[in-house]
DNA sequence: GTCTATACACCGATAGAC
DNA sequence: GTCTATCGGTGTATAGAC
C-alpha cells in the first residue's frame, strides 16, 4: 500500500530555509574562501542572528556536511548531463571524462577543496552526505569498464592523475590554463598504458 | 675584503630560540594537524606565555613561513642525500625521483600540506622561505633534462601526477600503500610518453 | 517551533610594566 | 625579552520571548 503524498507545508518551509542557509554558505565560500565561512557572515546573508542557525543545523560542520553532499550531487548531475555528448571512441571518452571533472573542479575552487581535499579541521562527511559521491564513483567506474579501464588499479591511477592536474592548476596557475592545456596529453599517457589504440597526441 | 667572522652570542641565542619555537610548532602540527597549531600550544612546549612568541615572530603566519622554508630545506637535503643512490638508467631514475618525493611527502602529511597545498588561510610564503623550494625545483629540472624530460610541459606533468598520487594516498588510504604500489607503473606511463625505451612494468 | 539575547571558552594580537 | 592584562572575533550552548 502506497503512502498518500500529502504535502507538509511546515517541512517544506524548513527545507527551504536549510537551502537558503547552504546557498549563503556557498556564497561566502566563493567570496572569501572555504575556511573563512563564519556563522556570522552566513547569518547576515539570510537575515538571521548567528545562534538562530542552530535551529536548522546542529553545528557549523553540519553546514559543511550539507555543502559536501550538495557539491557531489551537483557533480552527479553534471556527469549525467555530460552523457549526451559522450564520445564513442575509448580514448576520446577518457579525455572527456577527465575534462568534465577538471572543468567542474576548476570552476569553483572552494567547492573542489571541500569535495576532494580534507582541509576542514574535524570535519568528516556523514554517510548521507557521502552517498552522492559514492554514486558518482560507481557511475564513473562503470563507464571506465566499458573502455577496458575498470580495474581498481586503473581507476585509482586515473583519479589520482586527474586530481593532480586539477591541484597543480589551482595551486600554481590559478585562473590560467598551464595544466588544462596538458590534460589531453596526460590522459593519452594513461590510455596508452591501458592499451587503447585510438589516435593520440604526440608529446 | 672579507668580513671577519666574529661570533655574536646574542644572535646565536636568538636563532636557537627561533629554532626551538619552530620545532615545537612542528610537533603540534604532527600531533594535532597543521591548522590546529595554536600559539598557546607552541608557547607551552617552549615554556613561555603566548605573547612572548611575538618577540621572535611578528605573527603566527611568520611561524608558518619559517616552517615552510624549513620543510623545503629538509627536502633539498633529502634530494641531495638521494643523489648517491640515483640509478643511471633513465626510466629507473624517473621512478627514483618520484619515489623520493612520494616517501618524503607521505612520511609527514602535515609538512606536505604546508609545502604543497595552499590550505592555511591568508598565508603566502615569503621570498626567503620560497628560496629553497625554487632551488629544489631547479635541481630537479636539471636532472629531468639529463633524461630528455626537461621541457616545461614534461616537468609540469611529472609534478602533477606525482603530487596527485601523494594526495590520493593521503586522502583515501592514509597509512596504507594503495597508491604507493601504483607509483612505478604511473611513472612508466610518463616515461613511455616521453619516449624512454628502458624496461617497463606491464599494466 | 522559531528566533533572540546573553554568555562562555578559545583564538590571534597588542599595550605596557618590569 | 618576558610577563600580565586586555581587546575584538570566533564557534557554541542555553534560557526564554513570541
Amino acid at each position: 500500500m502506497l503512502a498518500v503524498p500529502k504535502r507538509d507545508r511546515r517541512a517544506e518551509r524548513r527545507a527551504a530555509t536549510r537551502r537558503e542557509i547552504v546557498d549563503a554558505a556557498w556564497q561566502v565560500a566563493r567570496d572569501k574562501g572555504l575556511a573563512q565561512v563564519t556563522l556570522r557572515d552566513v547569518a547576515d546573508l539570510v537575515g538571521m542572528r548567528p545562534p538562530s542557525l542552530y535551529s536548522h543545523f546542529a553545528a557549523k560542520n553540519a553546514i559543511y556536511d550539507a555543502m559536501f553532499g550538495d557539491a557531489w550531487t551537483q557533480f552527479l548531475e553534471a556527469q549525467k548531463a555530460a552523457e549526451a555528448d559522450e564520445p564513442a571512441a575509448s580514448r576520446a571518452a577518457l579525455r572527456y571524462y577527465a575534462r568534465v571533472y577538471f572543468d567542474f573542479a576548476v570552476a569553483f575552487p572552494a567547492r573542489h577543496e571541500l569535495m576532494s581535499l580534507h582541509t576542514i579541521p574535524d570535519f568528516t562527511p556523514s554517510p548521507d552526505a557521502y552517498a552522492p559521491s559514492v554514486a558518482s564513483m560507481e557511475s564513473f567506474v562503470a563507464r571506465m569498464a566499458k573502455h577496458g579501464a575498470g580495474r581498481q588499479e586503473d581507476v585509482d591511477i586515473f583519479v589520482a592523475i586527474v586530481g593532480g592536474m586539477v591541484d597543480a592548476q589551482l595551486a600554481n596557475d590559478p585562473g590560467g590554463d598551464r595544466w588544462a592545456r596538458l590534460l589531453d596529453r596526460t590522459i593519452d599517457m594513461f590510455a596508452d598504458n591501458i592499451g587503447i589504440t585510438d589516435e593520440r597526441i604526440r608529446p
